[in-house]
DNA sequence: CGGGTTAGCTTTCCACCGTTAAGTTACCGG
DNA sequence: CCGGTAACTTAACGGTGGAAAGCTAACCCG
């Protein structure tokens, strides 16, 4: 109720034009996250929770898309400094993988949403990024940790990016379903129960696997 | 170019009004197969495919959603005959999962649009369907073939519904991951040793992993 | 054959969407 | 204080999903 009209923001000094820009992620995420619902961050509404009329979204992205492109650059960031701290206390590659995979899955059922426009919409940022050369830490610290895990003879030897691949494959898979899901019977009591055994074959399987090609 | 009006659709006579239903589910399925957009599916457009008017939609539908969920469970039936009739050669029920794990990427890859429709919106009709009690047989020969698995002792004894979801984590992973990255350097050319390594890492994890719970 | 009923479909409208073109306002350097 | 221009607004276009209400043609019955 009353998604109305909020006040009219104060215009920026000059060469703070691109104040605006931030705050309309700003107000971008924190409506995603709020609402719960992609729908909710039309360009007007990010608009109206700014305090700005609809055009000016498009002095900053050149469209809807580019805006939504950014909130996800901005979540794979933060998502990705959740891991390396999640993950900085583990012993072994091996458990780095574990914990990290756990991460994940959480992550994609505690924000469903960030996660859809994430990894289940049209333009995948992370293959984007990696098309145009861009880093994408949270990926390539997963590759090191296979790479890692390699190097301490607990998965055989070879491109860890396969290994890397399928171990992603596994609980994007299961997080994908999971989120689809909320309500499939006997699926969300032993949910840790139901991640660990995902890990646990995508684990067994780059262990036990032949690389690829 | 020229998506104009086609013609009008004759009235139905007294009793026959479910044909439009039908028309409307093949227009909307044909509508989606030729244009390879989701957002080409609109209500006015298949209405206008029909040679009908939108609102006449709503007599058999009762949103979009319902249209869209209707196209749904006519694929997975397609999906389904089409997976058994390529699992009919098998002579193990292993070799059965490999060849239905194979067709089930080749079918995402084929058929992105169909794919997302079925696998990657927000209401699932798999899961939609587990709730209501519904059967969706595409999923059930799925963990039948686990369960024969058990059965031969090829994957230990338990419930077979982990490893079937299990396996198709990996599976749709894989496939909304490739689906959403058509441009991916280096993953695309030797696809099919890729699809058949996360296979085996999908299968050789489930042989190997405890049962949760 | 000729009306009445009603299934089958239309007309009209609403609020919303993304996006563009053109206009306006207010800051700031000279 | 004034002109230039950065920072925004106003107004509009063509699209969307959907609801309310009206029309029309097919059939049944006398």
């Amino acid at each position: 109720m009353a998604t109305t009209t909020t006040k009219r923001r104060a215009r920026a000094r000059r060469g703070e034009g691109d104040k605006l820009r931030s705050e309309i992620l700003g107000a971008a995420q924190r409506l995603l996250l709020d609402t719960g619902d992609e729908e909710a961050v039309s360009i007007r509404a990010v608009a109206d929770a700014v305090g700005v009329t609809p055009p000016s979204i498009y002095l900053h992205f050149a469209d809807k898309e580019e805006l939504l492109y950014a909130i996800c650059r901005k979540l794979f960031e933060e998502l990705d400094e959740l891991f390396q701290s999640e993950v900085s206390n583990s012993s072994t590659p091996l458990q780095s993988l574990l914990i990290r995979g756990r991460a994940y899955v959480r992550f994609g059922l505690e924000h469903p949403e960030h996660y859809r426009i994430m990894f289940m919409r049209k333009r995948d940022p992370i293959v984007e990024a990696r098309h145009s050369e861009e880093d994408i830490p949270v990926f390539d610290h997963l590759v090191d940790d296979v790479r890692r895990c390699m190097e301490a003879g607990v998965v055989p030897q070879g491109d860890p990016l396969p290994g890397a691949l399928a171990l992603w494959s596994v609980v994007h898979g299961l997080t994908s379903i999971l989120i689809s899901n909320k309500q499939m019977p006997g699926l969300h009591d032993n949910l840790d129960a139901l991640i660990d055994y995902h890990l646990a074959v995508g684990l067994l399987g780059i262990q036990n696997a032949a690389q690829p090609g």
